[in-house]
DNA sequence: GCCCCCAATATGACCGGTCGTCTCAAAGAT
DNA sequence: ATCTTTGAGACGACCGGTCATATTGGGGGC
């Protein structure tokens, strides 16, 4: 039951964000009585917190160390793998969610969503640097600085794409980070 | 009365987002009745694209377009105006806030979010295509993918800078998009 | 095998609070 | 006196969380 709940959690707090995710939507999803869910988890907020862990174990950080594709090329894989995952439009990332809507108010959910973000650009900046001692991506970059960005860059494109109702958001990004600005 | 109201606004859909801004919270700030509110609005989310419209007037688009200075220079300035236009770390733009808040809720906010975007990114687009004219900015650039790009890392970074608690969202902001993306 | 007891878990109605919106009596204007 | 505007508080919906009651499973005794 437990299982069914973080899972419903995920896919809600995932289409909807943290607010309009209701305890109620979410247990209805599940198939379970909304009493029973705080035997599971002590509150909605300690939901999310592992709902949160739970979606950043799904995102494939590890492909961005496969060290059998060059780094460019799996970081292109990355971000479209990240793309193709994406409902339809709606809110795409929790990470983001959660970024625009609960940091101010829950300091355990900021500090998961910081560090989900840390772990993010670290692992994009092993990449760069790769990619810079390869000489496939150019040098002038510092690997941590442009890996942060670039995890701005695609939060911001989720945003873009939502509002616009179309995929030009992530057209252009690929087109601009992976021909103007790490080549 | 009507005008205290929109300031109110303004405010607190800036500082709070939409869904954390009560009618009451404005009218409370506006320091008038909450009953009266619906005789100068129809609904809250009608007070909302005023006050987007609002909002957007005072980022001051005209200043990218201001040919008396250099155009890498007038985008810097634009950046540095928006930035330390920012409460501290809070949510810092309500493009963004309704962006990642209500554009999948309410047809009229999403139109007004992604013209206002739309416009936004015009304007940044005229300025690179005259640094690539005047041979200041990288010519392999696409104007409009260029600003586009900025737009969506622009807003990522705020939400970036939200998590954080930091500043560094924005010193990573200028250095890759002035040192490298632009150069 | 059956019954009883107890602890753990499940359940749905309830609670108090917030929210956007509306109503209608009171206030103001003519 | 009549008409228009105002605004306090009611309204119904929604929300996260609580809790009295019901159910279930396991262990022990006969």
């Amino acid at each position: 039951m437990r299982e069914e709940i973080l899972e419903s959690g995920v896919q809600l707090f995932l289409e909807r964000g943290f607010n309009a995710a209701a305890v109620k939507d979410i247990t209805d999803r599940a198939g379970v009585p909304k009493g029973s869910f705080y035997n599971h988890f002590e509150s909605k907020e300690a939901l999310a917190e592992v709902a949160l862990e739970r979606y950043g174990e799904t995102r494939r950080m590890g492909d961005l160390a496969d060290r059998s594709v060059p780094p460019v090329e799996r970081m292109r894989r990355h971000f479209e793998f990240l793309r193709d995952e994406l409902p339809e439009f709606t809110k795409g990332c929790m990470y983001g969610n959660f970024g625009a809507e609960v940091v101010d108010h829950s300091e355990p959910l900021r500090k998961r969503v910081k560090g989900g973000w840390e772990y993010w650009a670290d692992q994009l900046a092993a990449a760069v640097a790769q990619g810079q001692s390869e000489g496939t991506i150019r040098a002038s970059l510092d690997p941590q600085q442009a890996a942060y960005y670039l995890t701005s860059a695609w939060e911001g494109t989720l945003l873009r794409a939502r509002a616009d109702k179309s995929a030009e958001a992530f057209e252009i990004f690929f087109a601009v980070t992976f021909d103007a600005l790490l080549a």
